[in-house]
DNA sequence: CTTCCTAATTAGAATAGTTCTAAAACTAGA
DNA sequence: TCTAGTTTTAGAACTATTCTAATTAGGAAG
């Protein structure tokens, strides 16, 4: 939902920011996955890369993917309902609902979940990942 | 942690209980499935079954896990990890904790976690899936 | 501008895990 | 025993992703 409208000078500035080289390539792919898309997979970036710009490879869109994710600009996720792995521009922590009618994928606030833990004192927990299934009505 | 030492019978038992036809490969594959394996993939199950039984092929252990898992004798997860199902022989509603050291899976009963959700009325959650991600002191 | 130098892009091959296919081998029931 | 339906099997096919090696583009220095 924190679709927001970046222009590619303020999607270049981002990029230079976290050390990226704001190539061509770069900067038209994070139109797409910073501003249009929702939790889209390589594939998805790539049938929109093809469709709204110059001859790409497929090889730049994973490695655009992967220096993303590296870069801390966007995160990979890997759900139990699919193989492919699945891009979200929400870089807070969050978990997901994941819708089984349309397997359209929602973001959860963290602070909307409350966890109280019961568990051995020698389980040192770093992050949890939460995947609720279920529908929307 | 519910490591049973089944017998061939009993293995075959619970085979046909779930509407299983009980063939040797099936038996023998469970016999490491139910008793001895610790969420193994199917890899590590084609790998005991290449050293533990005659002639088996990698086929017949994907068949199997497949049967195993539609019958509900076992269930199958896909963890963020890892790119390879997971099967767990512990059928009850459960989480997992992942330890990042070892790379071990560990089960986590329902009741040690209490959830607390505020999530909008339309979503209507069917299951969901926990993995805590840690190490063990 | 050129000349380097490095980094990015590319096409295609390679890989990993899993599923499919078609044939052969079983198994259960009549 | 015969037959029909299952299982098993080897190997091919498939899917998502990563790797490789060659080409191209972008800067910095002169």
């Amino acid at each position: 939902m924190k679709r927001k409208n970046y222009s590619s000078e303020e999607i270049e500035k981002k990029l230079i920011e976290k050390g990226v080289q704001p190539t061509l390539q770069r900067i038209a792919l994070c139109q797409y996955i910073l501003c249009v898309a929702d939790h889209p997979t390589a594939d998805e970036v790539f049938d929109w890369a093809q469709k709204n710009m110059a001859k790409i490879s497929q090889a730049t869109v994973y490695n655009t993917l992967g220096v993303l994710t590296d870069s801390g600009l966007i995160r990979a996720f890997k759900f139990p309902h699919t193989e492919k792995i699945v891009y979200d521009c929400n870089i807070e922590d969050h978990f997901h609902f994941f819708d089984e009618k349309s397997g359209r994928i929602l973001d959860i606030e963290a602070d909307s979940v409350k966890l109280n833990l019961d568990l051995p004192k020698k389980y040192k927990v770093n992050s949890i990942d939460i995947v609720f299934k279920g529908e929307i009505k």
